[in-house]
DNA sequence: TAAATTTTATCAAGCGCTTGACATTTGGAA
DNA sequence: TTCCAAATGTCAAGCGCTTGATAAAATTTA
């Protein structure tokens, strides 16, 4: 339901105190299939301003197409051409705002100058990875100066049904975003051996593909190595059944600060959302097991245990200090602010981009770990 | 572009312990300039297979070129062909595994079956608009086989600088996410007369663009409805100075009711940050306002007075019923789980592609205002 | 059976740009 | 002055596909 609206034309009432009256081309313009409400028969079909080309900014300067060519993409192999050539091509091109058709290119030098992106939507919901690793590659690719061609999918199926039907052609090489799907992969390199990707995912690197991932061991040593440093000695722990390689860090951190490890107090969690979370806390208070500390695999997994010990009474972060890993939006405003670990998701896409580019370009490129980054906050400090 | 390798180790050496045997084929695969540490003078470069085009299906069933794009297009015009014919192409194009050039067929038809996404990353973080947006619109585009270009901008120079230079002549039109900058628009328009686009943003819809929106006094209507429904009598808000539009639902819902206004406690806040419901919440409690329910214009601000409340003693939901606009991931964990309104991104980011195919397709096509839709969860129940 | 259709298929001209091979001009060096 | 490199530029084929015009073969009709 619309409130305050009049009846009669809706889009004048509400533009009236602050928009100036229409400029009649800008009107047309609107109007071209676009207008609100447009009846048909009143729709002008103006042809398409005629774009120029090659061609005209060519024969208005009297030379032929292929020196203009040359000059704007400074490829003057063995042609040449004077400076004043140069200088008065260049102007003409921006007196004729001549923008390249970057499909003829495409086709003429078998370059697209285009990635593609498939990216599975996967993560918690709240844990915006897949968004920043897309604006990581989109930040990279528009540095340089590649299109970005994006699609999703939710599952394996689906990705190999629509890859090759999307992308053949069009795109220079592909990224594929948390698909550490081996048997996919393989395929991918069977039916399309020309086909050039890199993928970015967090699980355990093989060695098999080139990927951008996460030393993942090392994030919860650096998650709990940061508790340590704060005081805990009494490190609890929830896990999801994916993740013993990564807590073979949380064991190395104690080691290393010579702290007993004890699997009491790692709960063995099924997945990444904040239940699993709740169930931990309530698991370990339930039994009276002693902590002064908690890492989770998620920063869902310590929303809900922080909704639990509060519930119990328990001071955070006086009593109980939380750090968890993703380092998700919510983190800043959460009831406690809360402590995090990084996966560098923007600086991972950006590095897809490049290493793409570099691949693309016939160099040798290999799989890169980044280093992860705790992000402290009130729950750990 | 075949990159194979001479020496057979690298790919072995790099595999974990974990890995079971490579298969060779695939191995080799693996090298493809894409390997660990690939040494460069190793490097076989090797033509990438000659990928089949319609001159290899057409010649090898002696037959025209043109006639095997007609019929793989279904375009037999003025043509024909034989029922045996149709048979013998389809099956030698499958037997080739002939992928159209898209970028050919672009450059014959002009047409590029492709769509533009300009996405303003603005909003909270947290509230995951922008990626709603595009997963919808990503989800649309593939069900409409469009190919998707996505390119993201922070600011209003960088938008329009980029714009003209990455889009033209690759994608039939643009979808320009949260971009209400009128200026910008007004000048898209003169300086690119015959580009198609179409917006998606929930500013005040003023009639100018075809923009895909929300109905925004009905998002504070309903939601004050929500808690008048449950029970409430005094409705605090938290706003923001552009929000005296949407505020206007907050009000009618309450005249509906037979409510007094009461503008004391409607916060004059300054942004959409949890900050802001910190400072409302603060505010009304300094100086005993009573109220048993709050909107807010974001779940941030919502975020933020459930904390001072719950500070302060105050039962939620007992006491006191919330309910939030975004419908943001966190909502669903937060420790009162928030009620809130959605605008209904994904669905906003489909409505945008289909409404701009539309205008390709030169139909009149118009401004839509998608309905608003309440989330109860424990903060208002 | 010849003429008129209908069916089936080919021709050839592009789409706008790139690029190696070839042509012309110019300024010295001999 | 003559000749040879540079320096400066043009040619023309081609990227892979689309499409209206035209041709040839098959089928009807009279």
């Amino acid at each position: 339901m619309n409130l305050d609206r009049q009846t009669d034309s809706a889009a004048g009432e509400n533009s009236t105190a602050a928009s100036p009256p229409l400029d009649p081309r800008l009107k047309r313009a609107i109007t071209r299939g676009m207008a609100k409400n447009a009846k048909p028969k009143e729709i002008i079909v103006t042809p398409p301003a005629r774009r120029s080309g090659l061609q005209d900014i060519a024969s208005q300067l009297g030379v032929s197409l292929s020196l203009v060519s040359k000059v704007l993409n400074n490829r003057l192999g063995t042609t040449g051409a004077s400076q004043a050539m140069v200088k008065a091509i260049h102007e003409k091109a921006a007196e004729l705002k001549y923008q390249k058709n970057a499909t003829a290119t495409s086709l003429a030098t078998g370059k697209q100058s285009a990635i593609g992106v498939f990216m599975h939507s996967y993560g918690v919901a709240g844990s915006n990875i897949a968004a920043s690793l897309v604006e990581g590659i989109a930040a990279a690719s528009a540095r340089l100066h590649q299109r970005l061609m994006l699609q999703y999918f939710k599952s394996i199926p689906e990705l190999s049904h629509t890859l090759p039907l999307v992308h053949r052609n069009v795109v220079d090489g592909l990224i594929l975003g948390g698909v550490p799907h081996r048997e996919l992969l393989a395929e991918l390199r069977q039916t399309h051996r020309d086909l050039l990707f890199v993928t970015v995912h967090s699980g355990q690197d093989r060695g098999e593909y080139v990927n951008i991932g996460v030393d993942q061991p090392e994030i919860l040593r650096i998650a709990t190595k940061h508790l340590i440093e704060r005081g805990c000695r009494r490190i609890a722990c929830v896990n999801v059944p994916s993740e013993s390689f990564r807590v073979l860090g949380y064991k190395a951190a104690l080691k290393e600060s010579g702290i007993p490890y004890d699997p009491a107090i790692v709960f063995p969690g099924e997945s990444y959302y904040s239940v699993t979370g709740e169930k931990a806390a309530a698991h370990w208070l339930e039994r009276g097991y002693q902590f002064d500390g908690v890492v989770g695999q998620s920063d869902q997994h310590v929303a809900g245990v922080v909704k639990v010990l509060m519930n119990a009474g328990i001071k955070i972060p006086e009593q109980v200090k939380l750090i968890g890993v993703d380092n998700s939006p919510f983190c800043d405003f959460f009831v406690i602010p809360l402590s995090s670990v990084s996966q560098e998701d923007f600086r991972r896409g950006e590095l897809a981009v490049e290493t793409l580019l570099d691949a693309i370009e016939g160099k040798p490129v290999k799989s890169v770990n980044v280093q992860p980054v705790v992000y402290a906050r009130r729950s750990s400090l």
